[in-house]
DNA sequence: TTGTACGCGTTATCAG
DNA sequence: CTGATAACGCGTACAA
């Protein structure tokens, strides 16, 4: 590969001539602003950001580190981020760590190693162990964490508003009639798993309904785990009238479970799901569900982001919170009570 | 962040040692290498990768150039390549063009100036413009393309059968006793579309039945054009009895598109699709579909793309092609023929 | 095993 | 506005 050395060469000029036009941060005569054009494209010149990081001591290259890209969750949130850091010439490097702390850790070596800017996050469910985080926290490396924070450690981040948005999608199912609402968590060892529980505690509090532990099932966010508790509910001696699932690649394991235990959605039973799958315009019957603002989590997170870097956001953590909106359909039409028949 | 000088300073070796240490080439004395595993961990040390690639010229790093992360299809790729990639201790950097070559061409040109060790490319549709690539080709760094290859480029591929993918569903169809059969296809300026088409008419002519151009509608792979094309199937004086769509993205389309117009699946047509939806598993009626390897298509690429780099592999290009495996579901239930008639 | 000079490609600084 | 040159942090190679 060319170097700026043999482009100044051949433009006959410095290097240092050479830098300004290509940075365009010092003024070139045009007349050798054209010439030095003229050699990078006949060279193919692509200035080398390895040397140039070297020396400025900054990447431009921002590390994000995600749980599971199967889980189109996340990929819309990268393109958010993406186009961000696109936009602010910076470049996303995304590592997906299968919701294993041990490759969360190897990830963010790998990438403090490369010396990225400064991190997105979003973390994998563990023990609680966050060492490796607070390390690269500790060595001034700017963090933000998406989605899902662990606790007991001061960033910043942008997530959703869990709570609420539980609340408010179980708060629809009480309405539709439903005292019997059997809930399908995500990782309790996340806040996020965690937040979407209270919600729904919060709104059979509301409405008077007791708090039935038998009735909470705790899965872990894979679409297998779905599949697994779907089936022990589908096999329930008593079947319950609905099912708040705690995300969507758990509800698809759902929904195949209660398909094969010839438990119909939602004439025997209503479904309502935290968290949209792209997909689920194509799916019978369309569901409930509380859609997240991805794209914007990742574009804001990495606007926050950038702007720590480059010193644009001064002072203690931020929190971005964002709403999640509920979308009421055919899932949760009049199921379980029998008082309806739908067909889709 | 601590760099190599410090951990030998405070292990009380030389840089030189710890260097050792840290790469494990030479013999160190268990004694000092304790010391200096000491230091890292208590400065926590991250060897600067930076400074390492400028001088031994080489990053360790994949870039992997997409044109849909939000198609389920890349991130099953990325999983595979980013396992072939982290087994052999590379980082690989994914960038997604959503199907705009001018991306492409940026993103071809960060990744150059951050000198990645070798590319994965899928392409986007465009006009034939490859410069870009061909500049990349020229400049030494090894190429491996995925599933999409651009014409008259002569480089590593890994790509599938879709001539026999495609001639196999629509076999099938012909064997339902369909006789008129659309298909919506993908870009016909990308190989894999024109290929999925041939396998279309392959099958058709072995069969006898006569190839009507006012059957096959031309889509660009993604959902909005399956909708768009369903509607203007559905809406046709005379509904054809089967659709073959050439990817699951348009399939969604389709289906929504059918749903709406209230032609009912399989009942009214029948439904095949190349590729697959891994959240088919919840569709109704389940699809039937031309499976992909692409775990396998990201995992082989990025072997092959470091057996290149690393010289292990030499001599001319080299294509890879997988087979993409038929699955006989619902939608394909003697459907539009009204013989039978099914409900999911 | 250690010390150390050297170079990798760039940018920043300062002298012309 | 242009050019010469010293860093940036590490790996290598050598001599001690």
């Amino acid at each position: 590969m060319a170097t700026i050395k043999e482009v100044a060469s051949k433009a006959g000029v410095s290097i240092a001539t050479v830098s300004n036009v290509i940075s365009g941060r010092i003024p070139v005569s045009p007349h050798l602003k054209q010439r030095v054009l003229e050699a990078v494209r006949a060279l193919d010149y692509h200035p080398n950001h390895i040397a140039r990081s070297l020396k400025v001591r900054q990447t431009h290259m921002l590390g994000m580190i995600i749980p599971d890209i199967t889980n189109p969750f996340f990929p819309e949130i990268i393109r958010g981020a993406e186009e961000a850091a696109r936009e602010r010439s910076y470049l996303l490097i995304t590592v997906n760590t299968d919701e294993r702390v041990e490759r969360e850790q190897n990830a963010l070596a790998a990438l403090r190693s490369r010396r990225v800017d400064g991190f997105l996050i979003a973390i994998a469910p563990g023990d609680g162990t966050i060492e490796h985080i607070r390390n690269a926290a500790d060595s001034g490396t700017p963090i933000v964490f998406l989605d899902r924070v662990p606790p007991g450690i001061g960033v910043d981040s942008v997530v959703v508003d869990n709570v609420r948005g539980a609340r408010e999608c179980v708060r629809h199912l009480v309405r539709m009639g439903h005292q019997e609402i059997a809930i399908i968590t995500g990782s309790l060892s996340l806040g996020i798993g965690r937040q979407r529980l209270e919600g729904y505690q919060e709104a059979l509090s509301e409405a008077g309904i007791e708090y039935n532990p038998a009735l909470v099932f705790e899965g872990d966010f894979r679409e297998t785990s779905g599949y697994r508790l779907g089936k022990q509910i589908a096999f329930r001696q008593h079947l319950p009238s609905a099912i708040f699932v705690c995300n969507a690649m758990m509800t698809v394991g759902v929904l195949q479970a209660l398909d094969e235990a010839g438990v119909h959605c939602p004439r025997d039973i209503a479904l309502a799901t935290f968290d949209e799958l792209p997909f689920g315009r194509a799916f019978h019957p369309l569901l409930t569900c509380v859609a997240q603002p991805t794209f914007d989590l990742g574009f804001k997170g990495a606007s926050m982001l950038i702007d720590r870097i480059e010193g644009k956001l001064t002072g203690g953590p931020v929190t971005i919170q964002l709403p999640a909106e509920l979308s009421i359909r055919e899932s949760t039409a009049a199921a379980g009570l029998n008082r309806a028949r739908f067909t889709a």
